[in-house]
DNA sequence: ACCTAGTTGTAATAATTATTACAGCGGTGT
DNA sequence: ACACCGCTGTAATAATTATTACAACTAGGT
């Protein structure tokens, strides 16, 4: 869901569309509204007249023939079209051309984005569709179980992942990461169970025993890892790697983050019945906060 | 055009070269202005104004600041631009609609890793290099304290940023997400304490009271936000917005954790020989895990 | 502690704009 | 030829908006 304006046509079809039906001086505006589209239609009624030569009364008529309310009416349904619309292509924005400004700490900035720019395209097109949707499936089959856990900074993105799995579907659980913790939980699990682990370098050797141990009890193992792939892979039925290679102290999350949110966007569709009704059985009961 | 406009610069190289000059309050509008380009500035200063929560007068003074003679001098340089930059690169029509859903799961490939892609484009691109100085700066002083917290989803990527960042820096918190118990934490704030919040939309009505009380407190608050911003730019002192649209049931958080990990990099390089220091000494209280 | 410069909102004013009512005009059909 | 209907501009009104002046407040500097 981008905007919630439920837009029966656009502006432009309307146009087109009525063209033909419109008296003649009405006409003259609507032709400049299409030639100098949207720009012609951001200025005043009054300007706008002024530039075709006709009356600003003219001009209110023809948008209140498209089915506009008031020329402020008509103004505003611009502006969110030309917004959707430039929300889309990545037109915009001349790229600023960074130059040396007095040696300020400025390169980093280019460097760093660059980076991480570089990682997504990489990642999500190393990505095999069918290994993408055959965790889709899995994590969207509703009789199995999911838990999830990550490492000491991608348990955040586990954390992540399954507040907002839970919502989509049942059986999700997050587990903890203190190794104590999931040993009891291990004992519930076996073929109907799907562990979904985080792992990237430094690769912990607590998740690879929690996924070993989860292995030998039919437990069917999802790994999100880096491109240098964590041990785990040994024991998992499914792996997806990003890349995480930034120039930082640490690696980057943000592919794995992209990938997980890929994850919810697909199973979300999957069972987009099931989970709707979930959605707005949590929406009434949490009284759905609103923005002013 | 064909008016003979010299046009040195455009009004977002202006928007962009000013922030840092800006006072706070014309900052949140040039924010506004930046972040919705150019839609912001095609209604009207009032709606605008408005819209951020300041003053007509303010944001006229902004546009004055910029260099215009009014504010509709303003809107028409505006509209120039968006003439000029739609009519060179792309004549596309209004919007790409998908039919066709009998096909393979697989247009939503593109779909959704172009909009991920985009978004961390533009959102790299939106930052102002004084705005994301001032809150490196902030963050990297190891006299104050800082504390984390997010809203339903965003709160793992507080957790995420809180965990790295308390390796680099002492006096760093992850706030409770319920309100209970972030009223004690509360009172213990002043002049010396950091709150960075993630808030996008919905925004969530707690966030805001924290925000408030905070604000009442001294507390300097950073925000990383949408790019529609959350209301509570009103109290922060530094803020940072994201795209998060995405062809998804939910935004994408994915753009923001691209930025906290770029906080991240800087910080670390900021004071690179006192975190250095923690971070051995963290390795070897750890017992540092190695891969195999 | 005081002063200054700069920032901000409020309130009043001026300008512009949208909107409405009305009257003239031209074509069409009877 | 007449009446009718839709189109159009003019002029008056109402609403909105931009703009200005002013006062309260803040922070920095001496």
């Amino acid at each position: 869901m981008v905007h919630g304006v439920a837009m029966v046509q656009t502006i432009v079809e309307r146009l087109r569309e009525g063209l033909d039906g419109f008296p003649a001086t009405e006409r003259r505006v609507a032709h400049q509204l299409l030639a100098e589209y949207p720009v012609a239609g951001l200025q005043s009624a009054t300007q706008l007249a002024r530039a075709v030569g006709v009356s600003a009364p003219t001009v209110l008529r023809l948008v209140g023939r498209l089915g506009f309310a008031s020329y402020l009416d008509f103004q505003r349904s611009l502006r969110e079209e030309l917004s959707a619309q430039l929300s889309s292509p990545l037109a915009k924005q001349p790229a600023p051309v960074r130059k040396g400004r007095l040696g300020k700490p400025k390169p980093a900035h280019a460097e760093f984005s660059d980076a991480i720019l570089r990682n997504l395209q990489q990642t999500f097109a190393s990505v095999s569709p069918g290994e993408f949707d055959g965790i889709v499936q899995l994590v969207s089959d509703p009789r199995l179980r999911i838990h999830l856990i990550g490492g000491r900074f991608t348990d955040a993105l586990a954390v992540y992942l399954s507040v907002q799995l839970r919502i989509l579907r049942p059986g999700v659980s997050h587990m903890q990461e203190q190794e104590s913790n999931w040993r009891d939980q291990l004992l519930d699990m076996g073929k109907r169970d799907v562990l979904l682990i985080f792992d990237i370098r430094r690769y912990q050797a607590s998740l690879q025993r929690l996924a070993h141990a989860a292995a030998a009890r039919q437990v069917r193992i999802v790994l999100l890892t880096d491109q240098w792939l964590s041990p785990i892979v040994r024991v998992a039925t499914h792996v997806l790697s990003a890349r995480v290679a930034v120039p930082s102290v640490w690696d980057s999350s943000t592919a794995l983050m992209a990938l997980s949110e890929w994850l919810l966007a697909e199973v979300s569709r999957q069972g987009w019945d099931k989970s709707r009704r979930r959605i707005e059985e949590l929406e009434v009961m949490l009284g759905g906060e609103r923005p002013p």
